[in-house]
DNA sequence: TCTCCGATTAGAC
DNA sequence: CTAACGGTCTAATCGGAGA
């Protein structure tokens, strides 16, 4: 019998336009064509902008206020994140596409990796994609396809760019000189890995395209920028590096943590914050099964407001034993908290760490370990019941009510897909 | 000298 | 009216401390 030939990968990445933008403009069809931006938590930064948007040049990841004279001059519709929102739109979209094949990466809110190896007609595939996309979800999506993660990126990137392309783009159908043309055509920036501070270095190596990073001397390139950069050319090389992870691996390290509306001088309202972070933070711990034995804790002054004296304290613990109970963990927040504080700074920030995490089945035996089980089902309950009514039905007492510490949210959406009360009555 | 560890860097979205 | 700039996460790398 013949050997096998292995066959090429066709992996699809689908990535929705303007994701938060479209949930947004899916139940307001009336914002069709309205310039609209998405500010991050704290309505800090522009997080997603609609095409309009980005055509007036305000950049991604730019501070609000800096936009407030062009966005008042054009308009432009600004909304606070409703991730409650997104979050549920991410998840319709992502299990439409495990219709398309079994093997899926769910690589981030609003992007997925498919595997399409194997299939026929990959432009019709693709095509299809988008169409169910839209017709159950109403969420409107560009398709790229390649033989490796890193050119299935690039290809959706060309998708997009492009409009004949209709929103589809198959690296795998061009001859050796399209992809060669194409490559020469994109800086290398654009490559999925190589952000501003690499594409500054590649420079003065005389790299500035996708075919120069393709072409380069594959030694001195691993010597100068490491095995990263060389994983990244040889996935442009066709040669697969960078695997498709289906299932989701486990958090090494969870954050809990905000910038607050205005500024916190009180250290009673730190331990209400510190509480909600302690309860959010182990939440995500008992979500995955896991515990931690690491608590850490953060404050830090308005770094931006360099005419202020600054003071960012971090203190960690190492817990005993670990745990994913709320009430341990807050009560070393609480501790550390005092241990920082210094009632001299205006703080602007804080937050939690959680690390060295294991799974809760390996549990160190110890004689000497408290097995009392009743707190273990008290957050189990609170668990059951959050997920039941809703994230923050049921608090820990030290949460407080959030007054001196909320986040700026003063443009937030309806709850559409989540709440009952936030549905509109037509 | 080797190894471990924490801090720093870089990137993604 | 004024001041106003996110939150999580991972992996690689580096330099110093300690074995």
């Amino acid at each position: 019998m013949l050997p096998m030939r292995k066959q090429a990968l066709a992996l699809a990445l689908v990535d929705c336009n303007n994701f938060y933008v479209s949930c947004e403009r899916i139940f307001r069809p009336d914002l069709a064509r309205v310039p609209i931006v998405v500010l991050s938590n704290n309505d800090g930064c522009v997080v997603a902008r609609s095409n309009e948007v980005k055509a007036l040049g305000i950049k991604m990841g730019q501070p609000w206020f800096e936009c407030k004279a062009l966005a008042e001059e054009h308009g432009i519709l600004a909304l606070s994140s409703n991730y409650a929102l997104y979050a549920d739109m991410s998840n319709r979209v992502m299990t439409i596409l495990q219709g398309f094949s079994p093997h899926c990466e769910v690589y981030s809110i609003d992007e997925s990796f498919v595997d399409l190896t194997g299939m026929p007609k990959l432009r019709e595939v693709s095509y299809a994609i988008r169409a169910r996309l839209g017709m159950w979800t109403g969420m409107p999506v560009c398709v790229g396809v390649g033989p490796t993660k890193t050119l299935a990126k690039l290809a959706n990137h060309v998708a997009k760019k492009h409009p004949r392309s209709k929103g589809v783009f198959n690296y795998n159908a061009l001859t050796d000189l399209q992809k060669a043309n194409l490559l020469k055509h994109l800086p290398v920036g654009e490559v999925w890995g190589v952000g501003r501070r690499l594409t500054e270095r590649l420079a003065r190596h005389g790299v500035t395209t996708a075919f120069d990073l393709r072409e380069a001397h594959t030694p001195t390139l691993r010597a100068a920028f490491g095995v990263v950069m060389e994983k990244t050319q040889r996935e442009l090389q066709e040669t697969s590096c960078i695997q498709l992870e289906e299932v989701q691996a486990d958090k090494k390290q969870i954050i809990s943590s905000r910038s607050f509306g205005t500024m916190v001088n009180e250290l009673s309202v730190l331990k209400e914050a510190f509480s909600t972070f302690a309860a959010n933070a182990c939440a995500k711990l008992r979500a995955q099964h896991s515990h931690a034995s690491v608590v850490q804790v953060f404050l830090s002054t308005n770094r931006f407001r360099t005419d202020l004296p600054q003071y960012a304290p971090c203190l960690a613990v190492p817990l005993p034993y670990p745990t994913n109970d709320s009430l341990v963990v807050n009560r070393w927040a609480a501790f550390l908290c005092e241990r920082m504080f210094k009632p001299e700074y205006p703080y602007k920030k804080a937050g939690i760490m959680l690390s060295e995490i294991s799974p809760v089945t390996q549990q160190q035996g110890d004689l000497l370990q408290d097995t009392d089980t009743n707190k273990h089902k008290l957050m189990d309950a609170l668990d059951t019941l959050n997920a039941r009514y809703g994230r923050g039905s049921v608090n820990v007492s030290t949460q407080g009510g959030r007054s001196g510490w909320q986040m700026k949210q003063e443009r937030k959406s309806p709850n559409y897909t989540t709440s009952w009360a936030d549905v509109p009555l037509v």
